[in-house]
DNA sequence: TATTGTTATACTCTATAACTATA
DNA sequence: TATAGTTATAGAGTATAACAATA
């Protein structure tokens, strides 16, 4: 491997094309176990189960949400997001609070130690990798504008 | 949700860096989660266990594979392997045998039907996805390139 | 003694269905 | 009647510790 040969056919007479191969490469360095070592370490400090870290991501900047909308963004069930609240306000990192006008809705509210992590499972999320160190600022800014064309065609989800 | 915004920088004043945004847009497109459910329905079909699916992938072309080899492949315990090769047996998708040499271990033997639905996990895990249409043969070909550059700095994964 | 795989067990992930309160 | 969240429950993912067989 890495040997640059020339593309198109290998001995075998199976072609892993272009991309096939980007495609795989793509997979491989964004599964980056470390992530997610990282983000269950915070889990563990904070006394709070991993899918809630997971969860911070979304509650970190905005106003409070909800728990509709936490659901919507992990793309789980409203039930699931019932046992992550659970954990962050056991941990005292949120509370949940009535919505000011619809009282079947419930918001989260990050607490300040909550703010503070929320901001870490950001960074952790949220920071490429050391290897992209290795990308000058020019192929960086080809990388990104590759994933905008890639990412423009997001499924529509509708609703 | 699905509001197109400015990109780049946030009302709160936060400048997302090009690396940054990059990152970020490979995770989403990475995690796409119509292949997970690609290979949830493969899993259905076949009576097995979806981690069953995901573990035919290095089955599929090699030869017969020991157990714990699996699990480095896999990144997982070894006794969780016991509970992946136990649904691929149940099913008639594989079988175990006694390694020739040394009698500790077990191979994985594929049956045939297992090689067939192996191929399709294959199939599932690296075809890239629709989007990659988007891009001219010179941007796959600039993508791949980035992609090995970024792949060079693995991890040396001892052993 | 060290290694391969299994068993027992426990925690987490996640969904479905049934339910309560509210709209 | 429809919607937001909860409860009960269950299957799946996954690990740790103790164990048996073999090296």
């Amino acid at each position: 491997m890495g040997v640059a040969r020339t593309i198109g056919a290998d001995e075998a007479g199976v072609v892993k094309d272009t991309a096939t191969e980007a495609w795989e490469r793509m997979r491989e360095i964004t599964h980056d176990p470390q992530v997610l070592g990282q983000l269950q370490a915070l889990a563990d400090e904070a006394g709070i189960i991993p899918g809630a870290a997971k969860a911070l991501r979304f509650l970190s900047t905005t106003e409070p949400m909800a728990m509709r909308r936490l659901a919507a963004n992990l793309r789980c069930d409203n039930s699931y997001v019932t046992t992550i609240v659970d954990s962050l306000e056991e941990a005292g990192v949120a509370r949940r609070e009535a919505h000011a006008t619809d009282r079947r809705i419930k918001v989260i509210v990050l607490t300040d130690a909550g703010r503070t992590l929320a901001g870490r499972a950001q960074e952790i999320l949220g920071t490429p990798p050391p290897a992209f160190e290795l990308l000058s600022p020019a192929e960086t800014e080809i990388l990104r504008d590759l994933m905008r064309k890639l990412g423009s065609a997001a499924k529509p989800t509708s609703t």
